[in-house]
DNA sequence: CGCGCTGTTGAAACTTGTCAAAGTTTGTGG
DNA sequence: CCACAAACTTTGACAAGTTTCAACAGCGCG
């Protein structure tokens, strides 16, 4: 009995690391699949790669064969503009797809840069191609992806179109708040991965603006802060943050 | 002679309806599909729709079903927020494509207005994902354009995230003037067919900041303005706009 | 021909950015 | 384990850019 239950042990470790026993598997792509469609995936998905914070997963300009999936860890993606500027586009966590932008030129258009140690599994992209080809539910399944991210994408333009300072950053916190919860993280205590540069960038704020706002936030007792963890001690605040009255 | 002639031209105009004879092919799905492949995509794309300036082609909330390619005329796309704050979410004109938006939720996340008389094709979505299943290169080429579509949307991220006023809207027009020049127009001279505060709205400016930057533009040579006609007189001028030396 | 929508322009108010300084944390090498 | 440097954060004072409010002009449509 304590031997076989040994054994049951060792062969889950090795199953564990493809996508049928991933516990991500119902934020990532194997949604909705049938069980004998997911060991097909399982065998497209069998390249990780681990990526030590700070690193790049890739690089803006380099070439495109496969998306990645975030196994676990935190990863932004940014692009740069020729005079120095750049832009923070997102902050992607486990169960997230990442690389989708390379599909169009078959070049990386932006960079991916771990912000703290992470594990990625590949996915050859032609190979994603034929076996979509083959499973309608996968096909499906990834153009709702495709679509969340254009979906997603126009969230941040409105909010950076017409929202102030102190509205985006509660519009941020209370997203990533949401992300953990789905995650089944606390939706109220969360440490930030990311510099208040670099939320700034993605908010398209300077560092002092996200830096004050914090502050504000705090004096108001809508949350505590110290330094990259963060406390929501009210939820309703900082939702009425993001629709002024006035 | 003259018989067979006219014939021809009669033909001529119902295929013209086509996909495979539409001049539109090369900047729309059919792009690299073969002979046989671009007749089996006419038949999917076979629904027109013709829709008034000021029109909803969709709204948000709408079930989605199919995507739209615009045949002719000009579109505007925007969300609305719970306050009454709205955004201008891209502009789009023939050649593109429409409600890409939708697949994720199937509806639709966002409100396409027509800015212009135009006429669309409706593709049925699930019938496109069946053709796709087939033929390879619609396939491919149908993730291409989606994932453009994200690309397109973290440019304007940047744009909304680290230019000026000024910046943007060199940005706003030199884009443009690019995409008429794709559709064998002038770059250098067209109508705008939207207002300055569809603009605004798209760029995260007021009107009357879009106006004022009209007006430094022509004052400083870069264009001549006369409410809607644009002219760009000087291209170099206006990028050199966008990446300001200090 | 006038009414409404759109666009232009000015002045003041407000928000955010810039510059600067000091405090805090983190990471590294001795 | 400590010391030091580097990176990050906070805060203040001021400057710059954008919005707001308001008035007016022009165009287009009925």
């Amino acid at each position: 009995m304590g031997q076989h239950k040994l054994s049951d042990e060792v062969s889950l470790a090795v199953i564990k690391k493809a996508c049928s026993n991933c516990n991500l598997r119902e934020l990532c792509l194997p949604l909705c699949l049938s069980r004998e469609e997911m060991l097909r995936l399982d065998d497209l998905v069998s390249t990780r790669r681990r990526v030590r914070r700070g690193d790049h997963l890739y690089r803006a300009g380099e070439e495109f064969d496969a998306i990645y999936a975030i196994r676990s860890g935190f990863f932004k993606t940014g692009v740069l503009l020729s005079d120095g500027r750049d832009q923070v586009t997102g902050f992607q966590m486990a169960g997230e797809l990442l690389g989708l932008d390379g599909i169009s030129t078959e070049r990386h258009t932006c960079n991916a840069i771990a912000l703290e140690d992470s594990e990625v599994c590949a996915i050859p992209f032609s190979r994603l191609e034929s076996l979509s080809r083959e499973i309608h539910t996968l096909q499906h399944h990834f153009h709702k992806v495709m679509s969340r991210e254009i979906v997603r994408d126009h969230g941040v333009m409105m909010l950076l179109g017409t929202m102030r300072a102190e509205e985006r950053l509660a519009a941020f916190l209370l997203n990533l708040s949401q992300r953990f919860t789905a995650r089944g993280f606390s939706p109220s205590e969360f440490y930030l991965r990311m510099t208040r540069e670099e939320i700034g960038s993605y908010l398209g704020l300077k560092l002092e603006t996200v830096s004050r706002a914090f502050s504000r936030f705090q004096e108001e007792g809508h949350i505590a802060v110290q330094q990259k963890h963060i406390r929501i001690l009210n939820v309703a605040g900082l939702k009425s943050l993001m629709h002024p009255s006035h």
